[in-house]
RNA sequence: GGCCCUAUCGUCUAAUGGUUAGGACAUCGGCUUUUCAAGCCGGCAAUCCGGGUUCGAUUCCCGGUAGGGUCACCA
C-alpha cells in the first residue's frame, strides 16, 4: 500500500432529506468516509433541503440517524442549504450584475420570472479519478435555471456555492452525478470558485441491472436494520461493491477499510446488489459475536411473550442460543425459527403423531418400545451428561440395531420435528430428566394405542 | 432519441501483451455420527461480437452490439 496522504482533504456528504436513507447513499457516504479518514480529512455533512415541498424532518432525522448507527461520523455542525438563502441571493446578484445570469420571463405568459445562468456554449473537459478524462460539449445544456428567484435557487447554484464556501477539495457521488457536472463547473468559472477533484462512483444496480429503486424491495437502511442485518456486515458488502483489495481478504473491520481503500481502484461498471452475499456476510459476522452480544440481538428479535418465557428459563436459553447462532444469517430468521416450531420443542414437550417416530419404513411398535426402553437405560446411566458422553453411552447398541433405526426415533421424541439438532445436542441441551422424560412419554403413547 | 458512461463465470470480482484466466457468493455432488444446520472436500461455470496493431490480445486501438446514467422552475 504505498497511497501517498493527500493533505486538506475535504470532503461532503448531501443528502437531500426526501427519503429514507437510502443504500445508495450510504455507500456514496462510506467511500467518501473512507477516503476522507486515510487522508486525515474532513468530511461535511449538509442538506440539500431547498426542495421545501420534498424535504421532510422525518426523513433528515433518519439519515442522521442511520448513519449514526452505520458509524460513519460526519466532521463539524449539520449544515443546510434552507437556512442560507442569503449567501445564495449575495452570489446570484454578483452573477447578474457580472453577466453570467439573468432573468427571464418563464413563458409566453408568465408573469413569472425565473434567473438562468448564461450559457457559455464551450467544452468542458474534467479529470475524473475513477473514469479519467471526461468531455462535454455544454451547448445542449442551454441557459439552464438556477434559481426561481433571488430567494429561491435550486440545486446546482447550491451545491457549487456550498462547495465553494466549505473548501471542498473533493466530489466522490454516484455516477448519476456525471451529467450535472459540466454545468456545475460552469457556475464555479462564473463565481471565480477553484474546481474540486470529481469522483463518480458506479452505481449499485438492482438484479435486472437498473438503478436501484422501489422496484427492488429493500433500498432503505431501515429496512436491512429491521430484517437483523449487523452495521459492519453492510459496510463490509457496501465496500465490496465497487472496489476489492489487492489480496482476497473479504471480511474488514472499518478500521482495515479505512487502510486498504483505494480511490484509484473503485470500478468504472455498476455493481448489482446480492442479498445472498451479504446474507453470507452477515453470517460471519454473526459467528464473530460474543455470546452475550448474540443473546441480545436475538431477545431484540423475539415477540416479548416469547421473551418472557425465555427469562423464566435463562439456563435452557443459553444453552440453545448456540443452536440458532448456527442456523441463521441474520438475526429475522429468528423469527422464521419461531414460527416454524424450531424453538418451542426446548421448552415443553411436543405434540405428535406416533407413526412419525418410525425410521424410514419400520412400524413395529412393540419392536420400537422395546429399543426406547433400551435407550432409556442407556442414558440413564450416563454420569456426566454431555452430548459427548451421551453419544459414547448409546452408539455401540445404535450401531449394532441400524443408526436411522434407534436415533431417528429418540431425535424424533425429543424434538417432534423431522428437522432438528442431532439427539445428543438435544438430550444435553434438554438434560437427563427432560430426555428421559420424553422418552417415557413415547412408551405411554404406545401403550395406549395398544388398548 | 441527444449527450455521457460501461462491458471477465448467474452475481461480486482478480490477473496478464504469452496463465490450466484465480478467488468469493450462489448452485451441484461427496464426506462428516440417523434428519437438519454448520463444517470439510470436490464439480459446473466467464474474457460480448467484428476488425486492426502484434510473433502472440481477454488485455492496446477502432467499429458494432448490449446494458446503464442523464436530459426539471427535483436533488
Amino acid at each position: 500500500m504505498n497511497k501517498e496522504i493527500i493533505n486538506n482533504v475535504i470532503t461532503r456528504l448531501p443528502p437531500s432529506p426526501t427519503g429514507l436513507l437510502h443504500i445508495g447513499t450510504t455507500r456514496t457516504a462510506l467511500f467518501n468516509y473512507l477516503f476522507t479518514k486515510q487522508n486525515n480529512g474532513k468530511m461535511l455533512f449538509r442538506l440539500e433541503d431547498t426542495d421545501r415541498e420534498r424535504s421532510k424532518e422525518e426523513f433528515e432525522k433518519n439519515i442522521i440517524e442511520g448513519l449514526k448507527w452505520l458509524g460513519l461520523d460526519y466532521d463539524g455542525e449539520i449544515s443546510r442549504q434552507s437556512e442560507k438563502t442569503e449567501l445564495y441571493e449575495k452570489y446570484l446578484e454578483k452573477m447578474i450584475k457580472d453577466g453570467f445570469a439573468y432573468e427571464a420571463e418563464e413563458n409566453k405568459d408568465g408573469d413569472k420570472k425565473v434567473i438562468r445562468f448564461k450559457n457559455p456554449n464551450k467544452e468542458i473537459i474534467f479529470q475524473d479519478l475513477v473514469r479519467g478524462e471526461i468531455k462535454f460539449d455544454t451547448t445542449e445544456l442551454g441557459d439552464f435555471v438556477i434559481a426561481k428567484s433571488l430567494s429561491d435557487p435550486l440545486y446546482h447554484l447550491a451545491v457549487v456555492v456550498d462547495d465553494f464556501e466549505s473548501e471542498v477539495s473533493h466530489v466522490i457521488r454516484g455516477e448519476d452525478g456525471i451529467s450535472n457536472t459540466p454545468r456545475q463547473i460552469l457556475i464555479q468559472e462564473a463565481i471565480g470558485a477553484k474546481r474540486p477533484i470529481y469522483a463518480h462512483l458506479p452505481l449499485i444496480l438492482a438484479p435486472d441491472k437498473s438503478k436501484m429503486s422501489k422496484r427492488f424491495g429493500a433500498i432503505s437502511i431501515d429496512e436491512y436494520k429491521e430484517k437483523g442485518y449487523l452495521q459492519e456486515a453492510i459496510i463490509n458488502y457496501l465496500a465490496l461493491l465497487g472496489w476489492s483489495p489487492e489480496d482476497e481478504q473479504e471480511i474488514f473491520s472499518l478500521e482495515e477499510l479505512i487502510e486498504k481503500f483505494d480511490i484509484k481502484k473503485v470500478h468504472k461498471s455498476g455493481a448489482v446488489f446480492n442479498i445472498e452475499k451479504l446474507n453470507w456476510i452477515n453470517k460471519e459476522y454473526i459467528k464473530l459475536m460474543t455470546e452475550a452480544d448474540f443473546k441480545i440481538k436475538v431477545l431484540e428479535f423475539l415477540p416479548k411473550e416469547f421473551g418472557n418465557k425465555i427469562k423464566e428459563n435463562d439456563k435452557l436459553f443459553n444453552k440453545i442460543l448456540p443452536i440458532i447462532k448456527e442456523r441463521i444469517e441474520k438475526f429475522e430468521d429468528v423469527i422464521i425459527m419461531l414460527e416454524e416450531g424450531d424453538l418451542d420443542y426446548y421448552f415443553e414437550q411436543p405434540e405428535y403423531e406416533l407413526e412419525k417416530i418410525f425410521w424410514k419404513d419400520e412400524n413395529d411398535l412393540n419392536l420400537l418400545k422395546t429399543r426406547i426402553e433400551k435407550s432409556i437405560q442407556l442414558i440413564e446411566s450416563v454420569k456426566e451428561f454431555s452430548a459427548e458422553k451421551i453419544k459414547e453411552s448409546i452408539w455401540d447398541y445404535a450401531s449394532e440395531k441400524g443408526r436411522g433405526s434407534i436415533l431417528w426415533p429418540i431425535r424424533y421424541a425429543l424434538s417432534g420435528k423431522d428437522k432438528s439438532p442431532d439427539p445428543f445436542l438435544l438430550s444435553e441441551v434438554l438434560g437427563q430428566e427432560e430426555t428421559i422424560k420424553r422418552l417415557t412419554y413415547v412408551i405411554e403413547k404406545i401403550n395406549s394405542t395398544k388398548k
